[in-house]
DNA sequence: GCCGGACCATTTGTACACTAACGATCTTGC
DNA sequence: GCAAGATCGTTAGTGTACAAATGGTCCGGC
């Protein structure tokens, strides 16, 4: 019995490695990643580009309160936001009505940076979806959405 | 013309963080990574994990090829390498036929902890997906891997 | 036999990403 | 009022990621 056919160890062979969802996912962020910086236009990583957006949409906040909006560490945010303000895209400044916040603002540059890059962002999101047809797009970014 | 309804700025408002695949490609990551942090159960990390489980499935390599093999940098797959050397779980010898390689393969306690980590390695896949029905997780693999 | 181009590995520098630990500050319960 | 606990920011340490520069090694053509 069971001659010919060497039986599987149950895991090791079974397992492959390119079929793993964290494996290829981890590719697909590495093309996104690729298309963004070739793209983006004005020297930004897609992180920094994730903070400047975010301050447009809500305005200014705490550090702490941006890391939770761009689902960055706060250790992380610190590093981003300092890059930022280091080119002058924000600015810091303490809350008068909480002395332990820091709060992160867009400054005129930033948010006239954000304007002028935020087609390029868009075509940035469509050119990581490219290989799909309209309606793959729809049903996988509702699947993704899922999985957050 | 237009007296009640703004005109939506080409670009600031109508872009929106949250619905970008790249910025929900990244959240996907590290709900992945934390899972498998969480569950893996031998310390390691999922790049770490990647190159053994490679190794496992194609034998011995150079750092070169077993960075292709596993979507890494060739930087990044010797700070990997190296700390699975420290571990004494793969070894690292020149290849007689030529010198510029530097040929990494398992030793056998690691290729023992493959073999017993794998059932874990595809829970962790199991449990990322966790969130979809069997058919759409079919359906998000296959669209996964066409964005690779 | 050697020489230019391809290939391999390493190092350096920048930028995330998370954990853990710390001090400062606010808030709540009492 | 004030002590206990929560919140906020910073720092330090580890581990990816990628680009660019360096240097060693192989191979094909001559």
């Amino acid at each position: 019995m069971g001659a010919k056919i060497a039986k599987p160890k149950p895991g090791a062979d079974a397992y492959r490695l390119d079929e793993q969802v964290g494996f290829v996912l981890r590719q697909v962020s590495q093309r996104h990643t690729a298309i963004f910086a070739e793209r983006i236009g004005c020297d930004l990583t897609a992180m920094q580009w994730a903070v400047l957006a975010k301050l447009r949409e809500i305005g200014a906040t705490s550090q702490n309160q941006l890391g939770r909006a761009t689902a960055m560490d706060v250790a992380t945010v610190k590093g981003v936001v300092d890059r930022l303000r280091g080119r002058g895209l924000v600015d810091i400044d303490s809350d008068p009505d909480d002395a332990r916040r820091r709060v992160v603002a867009l400054t005129d540059e930033g948010m006239g940076l954000v304007d002028a890059h935020a087609a390029a962002a868009l075509a940035i999101s469509d050119e990581t979806l490219a290989p799909l047809t309209a309606a793959e797009r729809k049903t996988f970014l509702a699947l993704l959405l899922k999985l957050r």
